[in-house]
DNA sequence: CGCCTGACAGACA
DNA sequence: ATGTCTGCCAGGC
């Protein structure tokens, strides 16, 4: 289980017509200050990753970063047809942001054990 | 293998 | 509010 397939699968798992931010998919992954090593993975994405709707990842202001990489207006493209409101300062996290309950939380975050309830 | 860069984020001045 | 520094790990060279 590498930080990338974790990474794809917090992805995978992101409703449509929701958004999450790097950081959380980070945390989310196991790695809380690798926020940026999930654009990374996000770059390799490959067919073999199968359906990734990395468009639901944004920067922690709510903004696109993937003008970077040329991707920005079909990423923008894409969250619209999911229904979410993009302007042109990036979108409201207070309004599309995804926040999963901790209990929802993948087996490897830490803290979504911390309860000290799950086993093996 | 080692080294450098990078779709970021949070802390600090 | 802006500029700088650091952490983190995948990829390209």
């Amino acid at each position: 289980m590498t930080f990338r397939e974790r990474v794809l699968e917090v992805v995978r798992s992101v409703p449509p017509g929701r958004v999450v931010t790097y950081g959380q998919v980070a945390t989310w992954a196991g790695s809380p200050r690798a926020a940026r090593q999930v654009g990374a993975v996000l770059f390799g994405l490959r067919e073999a990753d199968g359906e990734v709707p990395w468009q639901r990842v944004v920067n922690a202001s709510g903004g696109i970063s993937t003008y970077r990489v040329g991707a920005g207006e079909l990423q923008v493209a894409l969250l619209r047809a999911e229904g979410v409101e993009v302007g042109p300062d990036g979108l409201d996290l207070a309004c599309w942001r995804w926040d999963p309950p901790a209990s929802q939380w993948p087996w490897w975050v830490p803290a979504a054990g911390a309860e000290g309830a799950e086993g093996s």
